[in-house]
This record gives structure tokens, sequence and C-alpha cells, in this order.
DNA sequence: CTGAAAGCGCTAACAT
DNA sequence: ATGTTAGCGCTTTCAG
């Protein structure tokens, strides 16, 4: 009880050195056996615990992690954070969340947390780098970070991500495979990096396929539900309204297929859909999502194992680690009716 | 460029002391004018910010708490993490965040992170306490520990958390006023005590209203899709099924939902169904989920506070806190067939 | 293999 | 209102 025991305590106690206790304590190899175990039995049976922040302040390390995500209240994240978590985990590293809620401020005191030695490393899922402040606005490409599952343009930070376009590109090449020849598609934010890279994959394969795009077959949403929605109403407002959707994610894909509930066409017998991401319980919707899956704890796993290299200086890939997808076939998608 | 600036470095190149310096960064009041923005202006112009470590190692605070959840994966955390995030941001405090996948050492091991100075305090949502190790297996009750969402039994923890038998009880009601009246419950683990919480609240709701409770209509599940599956084809195989369920969270409803659609049943024509949690995308789902919300934003947001509250010595409650839940009453209830 | 001594960067008494 | 001094608890040279 008392007094939390110091690495003193233990010392005085035993009579040896605190260098010793430490030492001991700390698995250096460098303490003889008679002492060794008499130390470990002091310290467990006082329950003692090193103080981490003397420890932090005397080896400059912080044995944390910042893991920035855009929203935490959004559950695209959440496996991620899970695989981010068990790695940092298994090597000692403890894990601080960062939300910015697309604030550049906020995103700018997480690099700040960086510097003043409240984390070793970040895993930065927000697709954007906050201005740096002071000098010429621009980032060392050494820093500590590790981009995962967005992308930020024009950056050599090491990036975790899946081929988007390519991930798209067979998903609408699976509508083709169906028979589709009308097919519209439903992307993110027009300026987002990820949103073009999936509207490329989607152009790539109807080109491919030999399929027209009409200009009003490009929808934009907000990645939100109601946007999805939305942009399925403008959809099916066309003259000759699409028989296929593929959506840049979950989400949208739900929205338009509520939407379509609303307009009396059934899914998949009138319109097939097609998603992006396999979120939680996607599979549990009716019908169950035709998507996209990215294997998201393994993407976290990754990013933390890249970081944890970048730490340890054993250096970082010089191009971005492309995790493998997976287009899960399930009950949104058949052939066009007729 | 160079090294990280330290308090001495501002002070040698204003001619002052380094306490002046800390005392000037940190607001205390105590220095006046002429230094006062000099120091500001210098620590600014070299971009300086305080060695976290350092400062912990002083004052005996981390300024950080650690958010501990059973499953980080399981969107049902999502929305109280984000308040808990939000209220720690503003009172200045980092998150740390705690996964235990229901085991016990890493229960344990969190807790050992608030006696090592990791964290100030903790937020605790697992509904269980590890063992004490050492002497009585008793945890003192002034640990700086909140608990949310979930329940502790025989703590004098300070809690957060909604009334789960009274919101069930609202539940079963709204089924009983559509004039159902074979009302089965899917709970959750017989011996979780949430679960038993909202199972005597559908056993109070149905006595209430004069029904008959069959033990064959208790069933329990695991909380999961395929558990709420499973009970609700148990149901379906009885002699005189139910016309309406509820079950004690969501994602079981989900999972009874799809096995009614298996079975040829329709949801809320042949069969209502209520869930509870209101997850995200409840109402995204088809038909949306009539279910009991809770804040949980809130929720987080009261537990960092109270948290706060009692880092500050202002003391804690010395009852749960409720807070409010609200049915959200949408497409999967109706009055029974006939 | 162990001990002595120094110091990480900061803040809080205590003085002035 | 500011400076001086002394540590917070740990690890790590440097000696021996």
């Amino acid at each position: 009880m008392s007094q939390r025991p110091r690495i003193k305590d233990i010392a005085e106690r035993l009579g040896v050195s605190p260098a010793t206790v430490s030492r001991a304590l700390s698995d250096t190899g460098l303490v003889a056996e008679p002492t060794l175990s008499r130390i470990r039995e002091a310290a467990s049976e006082l329950d003692y615990r090193p103080n981490v922040s003397a420890r932090n302040l005397r080896t400059r390390r912080s044995m944390a992690v910042l893991m920035v995500v855009r929203d935490v209240g959004n559950p695209f994240y959440l496996e991620v954070m899970k695989g981010v978590e068990a790695a940092a985990r298994e090597a000692g590293y403890a894990v601080l969340m960062g939300n910015t809620e697309g604030n550049a401020d906020r995103e700018a005191s997480y690099f700040d947390m960086l510097r003043d030695g409240h984390a070793d490393g970040m895993i930065l899922m927000t697709g954007t780098l906050p201005a740096r402040p002071g000098s010429g606005g621009e980032w060392p490409d050494d820093l500590p970070v590790v981009v995962a599952l967005e992308m930020i343009e024009g950056s050599a930070l090491p990036h975790v991500q899946i081929d988007n376009e390519g991930a798209a590109a067979r998903a609408v090449a699976h509508l083709v495979a169906l028979g589709h020849r009308r097919i519209a598609h439903i992307g993110g934010p027009a300026a987002e990096i990820m949103a073009k890279r999936r509207r490329a994959g989607y152009r790539r394969a109807m080109a491919e396929a030999g399929l027209p795009v009409p200009a009003s077959y490009e929808e934009h949403g907000d990645y939100l539900l109601r946007g999805g929605q939305e942009a399925c109403r403008r959809l099916f407002s066309l003259r000759e309204p699409p028989t296929a959707i593929f959506a840049a994610n979950d989400e949208m894909a739900f929205g338009a297929i509520h939407e379509l509930r609303r307009l009396g066409k059934e899914v998949p017998g009138d319109v097939s859909v097609v998603g992006f991401d396999d979120i939680y319980l996607s599979e549990a919707f009716y019908p169950p999502l035709t998507t996209v899956s990215q294997p998201r704890a393994e993407i976290g796993r990754e990013a933390m194992t890249l970081l944890l290299g970048i730490l340890a200086g054993t250096g970082k890939p010089d191009s971005p680690v492309l995790m493998p997808t997976t287009l899960k076939i399930r009950e949104t998608t058949a052939a066009p009716r007729g």
C-alpha cells in the first residue's frame, strides 16, 4: 500500500544500486543470476511498475503511436483500428486516438503531438496532410508517419492501401459479365482522390467492355446514405436509366437501394447494385450487398508493422504497399431483366 | 531546424530564467506584460512545444485517459468513443485506446497502465473488473474509473448507463399496444448483467399486460447475427410461434429478420421485430428497424465529464447516472395479422 | 558484472 | 514579478 514503489525502493531493500535494478528489470542480460532473481522477486512482490513518464523522458520515446481518422464515429475505420491496435500491443506500443472531423487545425495539432513526445509515430487515415506551419508549407517526407486506407497525393510517405482503381474495375466487370450495358456510377466527392481512383476504375472497365458512359451516368455523393439516395433518384429520372449501379462505398449503395425500393424497383431483379468497402453488417442487409471487400484489419496491421519498422530505423518501402481486395458477390447483383 | 527547442533555449535567447518561461507559457498569470509577450513570440517563432514526458514526470499526471472496450471492432462502441474523445479533447486530455477481447489479463494490464502513469483515469466499457492481483481480489472503489454503457455489479464505481429494464419494458409495451400477445424475447448471454436487465424489462412488461411467458419464448443469443438467426429458428419451430420478437440488441434483431425472411415470413406483416441499441445504419436496413436508441455519444461525453470531475477532485455521484433512451418506431413493427 | 553520477526537460518551492 | 534551486524516476555512460 502506501506509496508507489520506485526503483530506488527495490534497490535499497536489496542493497544493490538503482542501476542494477533497472538493468535487471529491462532484461539487458547484464545482471548475474543471484541478483537477477532477487530483483525480479522483489519487484513482483512490491508490485512494481516503472513510471512511464520518467522512462519516456529518459529514453526520449513514448512507446505510443497516434492513429488519426477523420471521424471515429464511422464504422469504416473500425477494423483498421483493430488491426493497428493488435499490432501495436504486440510490440508494446500504446495507441492514441485522433479524430480530426476534417478540421485542419486539429490535423495539425496531431502532428504537433508527434513533436512534443506524445507519440513516436502516426498512422494517418485522413487522406490529407495539414499545411506545415511556419516555413514553406511542405512536410518532410521522413516523418514517422504511415498513411493507411487513404492516400495523399504527391507525398512520399509510405502508404498502405488497396488498388482502388483495379478493384473498382473488377466490380464493374462483374456487372458487365452479368450482361449489363447501362451501368452508372455513384462516386464520392469529385475532388477526393480515392473517389477519383474508383471512378477511373469504373471508366476503364466500361471502356474495356466498349460501353458508353454518358455524363449523366457519373453521379457524385458524399459517401453518406442520403447522398446515395439522391444520386439514385437523379439517375432514375433520366430518360434512359441504368440497369446497374456501382457505388463508391457501401453506405451510398444502401442509400441507392433504399431509393430503388421507393421507386418500386427490385434489387437485383430490376437493378443491380455493387458497393465498395464491405462494412460491418453489409451482409446482414437485405438483400445482402455485393461489394468490394478490403482486408481492413490487415491494412491496419500492415500499417502498424511498417511504422514499427520506421521507428526501429529499418527503413521504409519505396512504393505503396498494396493489399488484396475481394469482390464479395452476394445478392444485389443479377443479370438484367429481359 | 536543427534541434527541438527546449524551455532553456527560449530563456537564454531572451535573457530570462527558465522558470519564467514556463510560467508564461502555462498562463499562470504570474508573468508581467513586457516579458509575457516576448516569451510568447519567441516560443511561437521557435515553434516550441513543451516536452510532455518531462512535464508529466514533474506534474505526475499524464493528461491522458484510457478508454477500454471489449472489442474495438464492434460499432456498438463507436459513438461512445466519439463522445469520450470530444469531451477529452476539450479538456486537453488525450485518449488511449484499450481493447480487451474479453481477456482478463489484458483487462488487468489496462489497470496497470493507470498505476504506471500511462493514464490518469479510465473509462471502462467492458462490464467486468479483473480480479485484483495480489491481495484480497477486491478493487478499491476510489480508482479514477468510470463505468460506461455496461455495468459492474457490486461495484461502487460511478456508472453512466441507461435504464435497461425500463427501456426494454417500453419496447415490449409498444408491441403489446399494437395488439401482440405472443411476444418472444431473444436475450443476450444468460449470465450477462445487461442481458438480465433487458430480460427483466421484457418480463415486467409482459406481466403488466397480463401475458404469459412460456419458457420457450425466452431465447438466448450471443449478441451476434448468427445467434439471433438461430434463436429465431428455434422460436419458429415451436408449436405456437410468436407474432413478435423483442431482441436484446440490433444485431440479433437483424439475424432474426434474416431468418424470418428465409422462412417466408414477412416483417412486419407476419412478425414484428424490435431491437435494442440503434446502431449505425440501423435505419438503412430494410425494413428500417424499430429499436431502442441510446444516446451513445452523450453517454461517452457524460462519462468523460464525470471522470474529469473525479480527476479534479470534485467528487463523484453516489448513484448511477441514467441517460434517457428513445424508442425509435420505424418499420419492423405493426399490428399482428388477423 | 555492478556502482556512482549525471541528466532527460520541465515545474514548483523558496527566495528576492 | 522574476530568479535560483531542486528534484520528478528513470536509464546510461563511465569507472572499476
